[in-house]
DNA sequence: TTGTATGCGTTATCAT
DNA sequence: ATGATAACGCATACAA
């Protein structure tokens, strides 16, 4: 049945016969209880209404049904206690493999070795990993705006602690240091932390814009596209128009970010080859990175309308 | 180990140290092997991109995980092929149960009896089915822009042959009709039919709005929170403000609702009540509801800013 | 109340 | 090349 290369043509084709009249099905249960194997491929994530996630945990899906594997998803909420609660029901339902979006807490991860894990998107030293090339697709951005003529950037960052969010604000202070002159143009009040979430981002573009005039950022680069829209909206309360008075950037590219008006410019994460990548490895069809050399994956940016050339002071 | 009644207080605690002692793991593939349950729960949506349907996984997660299941989840791209292939899948994973969310195409499931299977928000005649009161919740949506004062109000329907289109079409009809005098208040020519997606609620938007200004509709109600904000967008294109020259509004109650600009008015689904009928039932904890007796959970209207009364003509 | 034997559906190993 | 058999870890039924 498994294809045995010593087994005669015919007694295969028997074999096959019989498995078409009565509608036999392997059950993966006795599989997984007799061989190493369960085909299933767990994935942990702290949110799956956050569109990021949801697109990865779609792409995981659709990578892992194309080599026969199924995808059990479970949230943790960005808590570690629950993180930790999850892997380990993956761990006794014996998956062949974990992808994991670790929580933002500080925190390591404890698993029983024999089961690969992948860290996805928030990377953690230590273990192997892959993601989008953060810190250089924040860059990008960063650049596309400084081309513009803006000077005064503001940078919503992420939560502090987190990974991703380092390399996103290192990306931007790449950007701004390799052109600065003299002067500051980093200076930490055109800085605000916030979560990934819409309201974090009102929140902190109604903190960066709420400054007369002459001080107050041309042009807001938020960390994601929910922050960024969060911003708009903050922006819109404050009476100030986009792209006119001010210009923004988001950061990951989900589907929504074209439907906003005006269309958001974003910076798009490869989620899908981040996704396939992360299940060819697990399934060993693709070559293990080094523990402390995660796979980068370049974004692109893509443009909408909410960038423009700063007006005159 | 299984709480069993008539066991030693002292052999429990005895059992009990020793599986902490050698850090002991129930095996659920043997248990399913042997028993009948499995303890996992199957649930195949159409488009886990979609932010109802992934607020439905998370819910239905939360739910099971409080009954100690688990979740396996499954895009079937609303492909009847891949939808059946799934559940197939499900079935030979040994699934305690599927909670599914058919695609649109006109089809039938076919499944092992003895599987109970539920079906959520798009009801079909001859099975369990749990969903929001489609009908109901567009008729007091509709009804909101009645008292405002609207008459001539477009509708953006849902694709031709899915159930919840037709139950939401049905709403807005009973609504216009009973405030309807003579004239045909419901004209064919203000409804547009659409996918539920953005980009087709912006061409629907696009339809109803690229009229004479006498002509078009002073309202839309939109099927779906997606359509609602790419009908927006259409607006905006068209240089209609909104609520000024038209008021919208949607259905679903997704998380961005409230964070476009302006707030979108909406009837909200309530999303984790369904997830947790449906893991309620599925695992026998309430009562299965009649086949072509559906349990229907009321809608809200939540209102935001993309309504007012109509400018006189 | 407690201990023990059987079989669930596979696959790997061994004998034919 | 093919067929037979043990073992995987658990729940159940039955014996002690």
């Amino acid at each position: 049945m498994n294809d045995h290369p010593s087994v005669t043509d015919e007694l295969r084709a028997r074999v096959r016969g019989i498995i078409e009249e009565l509608g036999y099905l392997p059950d993966p249960s006795a599989r997984s209880m007799r061989g190493k194997v369960s085909r299933l491929i767990g994935i942990v994530i702290p949110d799956l209404t956050n569109p990021f996630f949801s697109e990865l945990v779609q792409s995981a899906e659709q990578a892992a049904a194309n080599h026969g594997y199924n995808i059990i998803v479970m949230t943790s909420f960005d808590h570690a206690a629950k993180e930790a609660d999850r892997i380990g029901q993956l761990t006794s339902r014996k998956v062949d493999g974990i992808i994991l979006v670790p929580c933002n807490d500080f925190h390591t991860i404890k698993l029983p070795k024999g089961l690969p894990i992948i860290v996805v998107d928030r990377l953690m030293p230590g273990y192997f990993g892959i993601a989008a090339d953060h810190r250089n697709g924040v860059r990008l951005g960063v650049e596309h705006l400084l081309k513009l003529g803006h000077r005064r950037i503001g940078f919503i960052s992420g939560p502090k602690h987190s990974v991703p969010a380092k390399d996103r604000l290192r990306g931007y202070l790449d950007a701004m240091e390799q052109i600065q002159g003299d002067g500051q143009l980093a200076s930490p009040s055109l800085i605000a932390e916030a979560a990934f979430d819409y309201e974090s981002g009102r929140l902190a573009g109604n903190y960066l814009l709420a400054r007369a005039r002459h001080e107050r950022p041309t042009a807001i680069f938020a960390s994601s596209d929910q922050q960024a829209i969060g911003c708009m909206r903050a922006a819109h309360d404050l009476g100030i128009p986009i792209p006119a008075a001010l210009s923004v950037v988001g950061f990951d590219g989900i589907p929504l970010s074209s439907m906003t008006t005006p269309r958001l410019t974003t910076v798009k994460q490869p989620i899908q080859r981040i996704a396939a990548a992360a299940v060819a490895i697990l399934l060993n069809k693709q070559p293990l990175p080094g523990l402390d050399d995660p796979i980068l994956l370049a974004c692109e940016i893509s443009e909408g309308e909410t960038t423009s050339a700063p007006q005159p002071d």
